[in-house]
DNA sequence: ACCTGAACACCGTTCAAGT
DNA sequence: ACCTGAACACCGTTCAAGT
């Protein structure tokens, strides 16, 4: 709680004053990041990071949003594409196994970046990583037998419902009072009248997002479990 | 183009100094979203438009977030609750066209709102409106055979779903220069070596978010079909 | 080219002081 | 109680000027 300031992030990665460059920022950026939150990885702190005016990056770096992207997919590269399955070294565990293990891999890395993950929704990443991710996606639904259109439409769906999980409860945790405004939420809930809200009244609150990681790996299962139920308009399945 | 100042919001609304209240504001920032988009509901901009300044909004609201909360549930009135399926009155449409109706009537009012939507993903409503619409989510679920626990987390996989496709879409065609980033994402795709990304290379861009409504309206079907075909831990279907 | 100081046009939130 | 002026501590981005 004591809010006395913080020293320079990472002195010994930047020795004296290094030249500028593209990577140099997004590894700052990402530093910075790690060190004290999305909220925190602002030009002018990046600048100051930098021992230079924040007007100097603008020269590597269109804007803001497009910062943000680079250091998402920096963080992308982490993700664990052949987790899942029966683990072994021959491959063939479960495909719906290894598809949840790769998204949980995913998701587990937005879960320690709320922010990112909120920015992720509206502006999708198309970085390198990014995309050897979705390679990755598409192919364990086409070895289960998805046809390949389908599965391309599939892996932004499943995306979306992952990278929407991580930001939801992400920022649930967030703030403190976490605890009290469940049991607020909760009480008006259960306090909704029978007579117009019969569902809600009954099932209470545990409706608006409940026990986390049971649900949300539930939901993957939906997705997938949809994904091989639906043809897209072109095939019959 | 011209950036010639805006007059203030709805001069007729507030016909002299009117006493400040908790609606006040709210209605204040509604007509300012309306006008000028969700980035322009400030704290400041909405002190200027009540003739008072910023400190005093702080009565009546706790912060900038549930300001925006407060937007969200306003608008959330209109969604149409009784569309979809046949249309007739005697309701009895088929159950998953009246849920895409529904959604869809949401997914319009967050199309119109692309900040409000990017912000509804990570901080879930909790007002009337949007109790109202989950209330008739559950309730078309449960007519269709949906056993009741599974429709309640069914409820949150389906906004989840709807949120973030608005969330995302919006933002695509708001930047400007949307051609010419599409046309950079589909030479960028399709130059992607065979050898290292073969479904990417060969479906090409089109994997990243498509033809829009088509796609969308798929992505909910997919959850639909998931959810009648994924029991959760409790039920056996 | 690359880099920068300084400025423009904003933010959210707090707090002591007033009514 | 309710309201406010003024301040604190920040933002992103541009642009003319320098090297």
């Amino acid at each position: 709680m004591t809010p006395r300031p913080k020293p320079p992030v990472s002195r010994r990665e930047r020795p004296a004053k290094a030249a500028l460059s593209r990577e140099g920022i997004v590894a700052a950026a990402v530093a910075v990041l790690r060190a004290e939150g999305l909220e925190k990885v602002t030009m002018r702190r990046l600048a100051q990071e930098l021992d230079t005016g924040p007007a100097s990056l603008y020269v590597y770096v269109a804007n803001t949003a497009e910062l943000h992207a680079a250091v998402l997919d920096e963080l992308l590269g982490e993700v664990d594409l052949d987790t899942g399955g029966d683990g072994g070294g021959d491959g063939d565990g479960d495909w719906r196994d290894q598809l949840e293990g790769v998204l949980s891999s995913y998701k587990l890395i937005l879960f320690a970046h709320p922010a990112l993950a909120r920015m992720a929704v509206s502006a999708r990443p198309r970085g390198e990583h990014y995309l050897r991710l979705v390679e990755r996606l598409i192919a364990l639904q086409v070895e289960g037998g998805v046809p390949p259109e389908r599965a391309a439409w599939g892996v932004d769906v499943l995306l979306l419902v992952a990278t929407a999980v991580a930001a939801e409860k992400s920022t649930q945790w967030q703030s403190g009072d976490a605890e009290s405004e469940w049991d607020a939420l909760t009480r008006a809930v259960r306090e909704l009248p029978a007579s117009t809200h019969p569902y809600l009244h009954a099932l209470g609150a545990s409706v608006l997002g409940g026990s986390g990681t049971q649900r949300s790996s539930w939901g993957l299962r939906v997705v997938i479990n949809g994904i091989t139920n639906t043809p897209v308009p072109g095939d019959e399945d």
